[in-house]
DNA sequence: CCACGATGTGTACGATAGGTTCACTAAAAG
DNA sequence: CTTTTAGTGAACCTATCGTACACATCGTGG
């Protein structure tokens, strides 16, 4: 590196790369603006101005190493665009290293006021409105009671796998969020069973 | 203080009373073992020695200062009994700076070994059993369907609280806590409405 | 009653990280 | 080509962590 200047463009793209393979290998325990600056070869001043905190560059970095492509799919059957979508999610969380970085990154936030509305923006709420969006569409479709509260079901899903991410000790996993979901299809009240349990019909 | 030797048991409390008051007032930002130690009159080496981790004696901290009585009701009625909890712990979240610290504690235990075993054997594996329990016992009142998985349950329910707490832009209040039970409890899928949807019987 | 070991105290120290200042220099704009 | 903009390297200050060492005092065994 020589003393002067290079393109913005240029040096923000190796700072975010750098960030992102640190983030993969270390952890955001080892993630540390110095460390960032040595390993993309750019000062310290620059990252600086670049971002607000570290915890901020950390979750930019985290976007540019891992493609996050989680669609979420429509086939008409709300149940099972659910499962397909939770079966995705979690082997997003457990196949990878990125179900660790995900929670260090929402811990971090508790302390970093700028990593937390940047997680918010560019992850959280996106998703959220993914869901929601899926969920007011199976409503329109008659497939869910009225007077369901869509934000609800989120955190009654995917909030539930976060928990578990974040306070671990209970698996993570396909017969995890299948039995999410069966509770809230099917309801948890033995009075308000499921209709077939009658094969007789009424 | 002198110089000299103190009782351990006397300063071991006035650490506590240290911790948890500093962590009432600044929150685990401000949360350092040199802010304890000066606060509290001990030296740092006694407390690097009384505790393994900075996280550690915030958490016992925590304890010392909130006197924790969330005690599990059973009135016979599963729904009420999970309703008026969550009321409980809904009103400890949002009306005292608990939330924020409980989040905070987290949030540090994502990157500290000591402070998440020590949060999850004093509060949230006590916790998630006492909730357990009481589920297990409405089931065996034949109160909840065969096969309902009480774990998923309380993800479903304290889960989805500590991920609005966790991830803010959502209200933690009655009106939602209500909503996961309505939801849990009468189930969100149209074809299973609730059995007095039919006033005329069957 | 007293000597001695266990243990807390004060102080100092090295290491790491955060964040800033400043002179220098090359890229970008005119 | 000249001027402006902005990244670089190096130094610096502060905060915190964690540890080392000598010292003082409490509790206990003789």
């Amino acid at each position: 590196m020589g003393r002067g200047r290079r393109p913005t463009e240029e040096v923000r793209r190796d700072v975010l790369d750098a960030a992102g393979a640190l983030l993969l290998e270390r952890g955001m325990g080892g993630f540390t603006i110095d460390a960032v600056a040595t390993r993309s070869g750019a000062s310290k001043v620059t990252i600086y101005k670049l971002w607000p905190s570290a915890g901020a560059l950390a979750l930019e970095g985290y976007f540019t190493a891992v493609e996050d492509t989680l669609a979420f799919p429509d086939t008409g059957d709300i149940e099972a665009d659910l499962r397909t979508q939770l079966h995705a999610f979690v082997e997003l969380l457990t196949g990878t290293s990125a179900g660790r970085i995900v929670a260090e990154l929402i811990g971090r936030a508790q302390t970093d006021e700028h990593l937390l509305a940047a997680y918010l923006q560019r992850y959280s709420e996106p998703r959220r409105a993914l869901a929601v969006q899926r969920l007011e569409t199976a409503r329109s479709h008659g497939q869910l009671r009225d007077g369901v509260d869509a934000e609800a079901v989120v955190d009654q899903l995917w909030g539930a796998c976060y928990h578990r991410l974040l306070l671990p000790g209970h698996p993570v996993n396909r017969a995890f969020t299948d039995a999410l979901v069966d509770n809230l299809f099917h309801g948890i009240h033995s009075a308000h069973g499921r209709l077939d349990a009658f094969p007789g019909g009424f």
